[in-house]
DNA sequence: TTTCCTGCAAAAGCTTTGCAAGTAC
DNA sequence: GTACTTGCAAAGCTTTTGCAGGAAA
């Protein structure tokens, strides 16, 4: 078990039951679930929640860097986006696990975590010196590197 | 001049004036236009279009690969996005250039395009032995890899 | 006790859709 | 002539916001 309140503390966030429960929930899972899911965990572990208090403190979460967020739609493949769905695209999925790691998206929409020792391979395989040489070339500061395959399932994989 | 009428030909999309003026406007510009800007940019040549269709045909061009579609929101970084926005996020980005590229994208949330060389330096590091070992293990195949810088504009920058 | 958080309902924004009229082929 | 497109307005979904009551520190 976690010390959520010292981690909140930490980063300036009163510690309520609401946020403490959507902590642990999505710490708990590698689902990148959406602010839609969470509500409905959290739920069930028997708190009166809103989902505007769900969205409020993802927000306060992805801006603290207790949590990250992606945008839906499968990069821009468009598939995954099954039925009219949202505004058109789907809903934000959230990840507890701030670090830089490289994220597969399948045709279904769902996002996995490449393999940690997999992806740690990935990440070093770009060279710092083209970064650099991109920053000079664009007048850009380069914050994060963010690799994301996009492709299909064909089987059970043996790596979670 | 390109043909634009062979190339919905071949894709199997019917030539209309609208569609024709929509994929004018969008490969002749850089800078990742939103539905909404390219509706403006088309009525501004005098046609008559609506938003809808724009949406429509946008959607169109995806499908058959004549356009990429991003998501809003600056990766996860959440910056960017200035007022509440859109359904929180604002509206996706388009781009008729559909070839594997990199892309930066600042804080204001605009996208910009990494230099072609840089580009293709980047992508050549990516050891396809190394992806192949992802496809195993994790039992995917992977389609494409998308790279996506994240950071800050710091100056002008010597390359467009 | 002061400041922040929650819940609710309403608003906002992007995108899709139903339908009748129009147009490409 | 047939099948696909367009425009319009309305609907749809996700996310944010205003406000009053409640809770954290």
């Amino acid at each position: 078990m976690m010390d959520v309140r010292a981690l909140f503390d930490r980063r300036g966030l009163r510690c309520t039951r609401q946020r403490e429960r959507i902590y642990r929930a999505l710490a708990a899972t590698t689902s990148h679930p959406t602010a839609e899911e969470l509500h409905r965990v959290v739920q069930r572990t028997g708190a009166r929640i809103s989902i505007a208090t769900v969205y409020n403190t993802l927000e306060a979460f992805t801006r603290r860097g207790l949590a990250r967020r992606f945008s839906p739609m499968p990069g821009d493949a468009s598939a995954g986006v099954e039925r009219g769905g949202a505004a058109g695209l789907g809903a934000c999925r959230y990840d507890a696990d701030t670090s830089e790691h490289a994220h597969f998206v399948g045709d279904d929409g769902r996002i996995r975590d490449v393999p940690g020792d997999l992806d740690r391979r990935l990440m070093a395989e770009l060279p710092r010196d083209l970064i650099d040489e991109i920053e000079r070339r664009m007048g850009v500061q380069v914050e994060r590197v963010s690799v994301k395959l996009v492709g299909r399932q064909t089987g059970r994989g043996s790596a979670c």
